[in-house]
RNA sequence: GUGCCCGUAGCUCAGCUGGAUAGAGUGUUUGACUACGAAUCAAAAGGCCGCAGGUUCGAAUCCUGCCGGGCACGCCA
C-alpha cells in the first residue's frame, strides 16, 4: 500500500524546498511565495530519475535567468547525501536528479510482499464515489455503445477502488415513461400477430427481432388468455413480463463481460415513491418552474441553456429529465461526494442542464462528473459494419463476446480515450498474433509462468534475495516500470481515464520481452538466478494486477 | 445557423495541471532461434502536431479566428 516512486519524489521535493529557504536566507534568491513546482519522472532516462522545473517557474519573480537560479538551488542541496548520486542542470533550467540504482532495490521486495495488493493505495481515503454506466433501455439488447460504456465504467470503477475510493456501481433502469408505453404497444401488437390476428404494428414501435422472441416466450408460458382481457391489464402484464426477461438478459450479458453492479436502480421507483413529485415541488419553491401550453417547464436558460426544458408533459407524465433530476438528487442524498456518469456523446446537450438542475437544488455541480464517449465503429475486413438500431440490425454485446472473446473486447474498448472515436477492428481483436495487443500482454504473463514452471527451484522469498545483483539495463528498466504501477493507477483514477492502464500494460510487457531476450533467468550462478526469479515473479504479479483491473484474464498457458 | 467533441508518422492512437531532441503500436526495410515459449527481440526509415495569429523564458498543450470531420439542438431517452 505504498508507492516508492511517490516517496522518492517527496524526498526530492523537500530537499529542494529546504535549499530554496537556505538560498533565500543567504540573500541569494528573493521571492514572495513558493511556486507550485513539480518533481516528475523525465521522459528520457538520460535526464535522470527525477527532474524539477522550479527554477523556470521562479525566474520571473526572482528576476534571474532560470539556469542561474538552478545553480543557486543546487549549491544549497546536500552534497553527498544518500539521496542523490548526481545532480545536474540541463535544458532551459531543469534540475535533474540521479539517484543511482540503490533505490530500485527497494521496489521488488514491496511487490513480492504485497502480491495481489501491489498497486493499490489509500490515495482516495475511502471517499464515497458513485458511478453510473450503461443504463441501457430494458426494451432491447446491448449494443456496441453500451459495451464500450460497460468496459470503461467497470475498469474505471476498478481503478478508483485500487486508488482507495469507496465505489458504488449502478445501473439505472429506464422502466417508466413514454418508451415503456411505446414498448407496451409493440408487445401487444406482436402478441396479436403471433396469435394469428392481423393488427398493424405501431410505426414508432420496437421493430427488433428480439422483441418478437420475447413475446414468443411469453406466449409459450401463458398462451392466448390475454387476448380477451382489458387492454390496460394486457399491456401491463406484457410489459412486466418482457422487462423481466430483457433485464435478465442484460444482467447475464454484462456478467459474461465481467461486469457486476452493486445497485440496479429503477426509474419507476422514483415515480412510486413520490421522489419526482417532491423534486418538482422543490424546484417550484425556488421559482424556477412555470406553466406553458399545459406543460410544466424548468428555466434551464437560467443556467446558460439555450432553451427551457419540459419537466411534466401536458398529459401529466413527467419527462425523463424530471426523473433523472430526482435520481441524481437521490444519489447525493445517499452521501456520495462524487457522482460519475458515462454517457454517449449524443447526450452531451444534457450535461449542462443536469448540472444546472443540481445547482438549483443546492448541490455542487462540480461533484457531478459526466464522461462522454464517442461512438464505436465496427470494422470487418477493412469495411465498416453498418448498423441500424431502428431496424434491429446491429451486433449485440453477446455476439461480440462470442466472436472475439471477453478479454479482447474489454481491452479494445478501454484502449482509447473516451472522447476519441473508436474503430473496432474485429479481425485484429480475433487475431492470435503479435499485432493483437491483448495477446502481446497476455503472452508476457504466460511466458513468465512458463519459466517459473521450467525452474527447478521455487521463487525465493524476498528476504533471501540480493537485489543489488540486478544491474543490467534491461533489468533496471523493467524494475522502474514495475515501480510505476501505484502512480499509474492514481493517475488513471484522478483523471477518470482508464485507458492509461492498457498503455502501461503494453509497456510493461514490452520491457519484459526485452529483458527476456537479453538476460537468461535460469543461469548457473545461484544468487543471480534467485534475483532474476524474484524479478520475473514481481513482473508476473504486476502484469496480473493490471490485467485484473482491466477485467482481462492472465493465462498461464496460451 | 448555434453549442459540444475531434484534427499528431501511410494507418490506429498516446502525449498528465504549458517544459528538454513530439512518442507507441501497426505497416515497410534489414538482421536474431543447437539457450527458460520467435505469439518474441534488435535496428532503420517515416512528422509544417489541420491553417493563421496571440499570450511568455518556453505552446501539440492555453486564447481568438478560419478550414475539415462527427454529434446535438423533441411535451424522445
Amino acid at each position: 500500500m505504498s508507492s516508492i516512486v511517490e516517496a522518492k519524489k517527496t524526498e526530492v521535493k523537500e530537499a529542494i524546498e529546504k535549499a530554496l529557504q537556505a538560498a533565500q536566507e543567504a540573500g541569494q534568491l528573493s521571492f514572495q511565495t513558493l511556486p507550485a513546482f513539480v518533481v516528475e519522472q523525465p521522459r528520457e532516462k538520460v535526464f535522470g530519475d527525477f527532474a524539477a522545473n522550479v527554477a523556470m517557474l521562479l525566474s520571473k519573480e526572482a528576476k534571474m535567468p532560470p539556469r542561474r537560479i538552478a545553480e543557486i538551488i543546487v549549491a544549497h542541496l546536500p552534497k553527498e547525501g544518500p539521496l542523490f548520486e548526481k545532480v545536474e542542470i540541463a535544458g532551459p533550467g531543469f534540475i535533474n536528479f540521479y539517484l543511482g540504482k540503490s533505490w530500485l532495490e527497494e521496489v521488488l521486495p514491496v511487490v513480492l510482499r504485497e502480491g495481489d495488493d501491489y498497486g493499490k493505495s489509500d490515495f482516495g481515503q475511502g471517499e464515497k464515489i458513485q458511478i453510473e454506466f450503461v443504463s441501457a433501455n430494458p426494451t432491447g439488447l446491448l449494443h456496441m455503445g453500451n459495451a464500450r460504456g460497460a468496459a470503461l465504467g467497470d475498469t474505471l470503477s476498478n481503478v478508483l477502488q485500487g486508488a482507495g475510493y469507496d465505489v458504488t456501481k449502478e445501473f439505472y433502469i429506464n422502466d417508466a415513461g413514454n418508451q415503456i408505453e411505446n414498448f407496451g404497444r409493440s408487445l401487444e401488437a406482436r402478441y396479436f400477430q403471433l396469435l394469428g390476428h392481423d393488427v398493424p404494428f405501431p410505426g414508432e414501435g420496437y421493430h427488433g427481432q428480439d422483441v418478437i422472441e420475447t413475446v414468443q416466450k411469453i406466449i409459450a408460458e401463458v398462451g392466448d388468455k390475454y387476448l380477451t382481457v382489458d387492454e390496460d391489464l394486457r399491456r401491463e402484464f406484457l410489459i412486466q413480463k418482457a422487462l423481466e426477461e430483457k433485464l435478465t438478459n442484460i444482467k447475464n450479458d454484462l456478467a459474461r463481460f465481467g461486469v457486476e453492479y452493486d445497485v440496479w436502480f429503477s426509474e419507476q421507483s422514483l415515480h412510486d415513491s413520490g421522489a419526482i413529485a417532491r423534486t418538482i415541488q422543490e424546484l417550484q419553491e425556488r421559482e424556477l418552474v412555470y406553466e406553458k401550453e399545459g406543460a410544466l417547464w424548468l428555466k434551464t436558460t437560467a443556467f446558460g441553456d439555450e432553451k427551457d426544458e419540459v419537466l411534466v408533459r401536458s398529459n401529466g407524465i413527467p419527462t425523463y429529465f424530471a426523473a433523472d433530476i430526482a435520481y441524481h438528487c437521490n444519489k447525493f442524498e445517499r452521501g456520495f461526494s462524487k457522482v460519475i456518469n458515462i454517457w454517449g456523446a449524443d447526450h452531451h446537450g444534457h450535461v449542462a442542464r443536469m448540472k444546472g438542475a443540481m445547482q438549483a437544488l443546492g448541490y455542487d455541480p462540480d461533484a457531478l462528473h459526466v464522461i462522454l464517449m464517442q461512438l464505436v465503429r465496427l470494422f470487418r475486413q477493412g469495411e465498416i459494419v453498418r448498423m441500424s438500431k431502428r431496424s434491429g440490425q446491429y451486433i449485440t454485446l453477446s455476439e461480440l463476446i462470442d466472436e472475439v472473446g471477453k478479454d479482447a473486447a474489454r481491452f479494445f474498448f478501454v484502449m482509447r480515450g473516451a472522447d476519441s472515436h473508436l474503430d473496432f477492428d474485429l479481425d485484429l481483436a480475433k487475431a492470435e498474433s503479435s499485432e493483437n495487443p491483448v495477446y502481446y500482454v497476455q503472452y508476457a504473463h504466460a511466458r513468465v509462468c512458463s519459466i517459473l514452471k521450467a525452474s527447478v527451484d521455487e521463487v525465493p522469498s524476498y528476504e533471501q534475495v540480493d537485489f543489488s545483483l540486478l544491474k543490467e539495463e534491461a533489468e533496471l528498466d523493467l524494475i522502474r516500470k514495475i515501480a510505476d504501477l501505484p502512480d499509474e493507477i492514481v493517475q488513471a483514477a484522478v483523471s477518470y481515464e482508464p485507458h492509461h492502464l492498457t498503455r502501461y500494460a503494453h509497456e510493461l510487457a514490452s520491457l519484459f520481452h526485452s529483458f527476456y531476450n537479453s538476460c537468461r533467468v535460469l543461469v548457473d550462478d545461484v544468487e543471480l538466478r534467485k534475483a532474476r526469479l524474484a524479478l520475473i515473479e514481481a513482473t508476473r504479479i504486476t502484469l496480473r494486477n493490471v490485467l485484473r483491473l482491466l477485467g482481462v484474464s492472465a493465462p498461464e498457458r496460451m
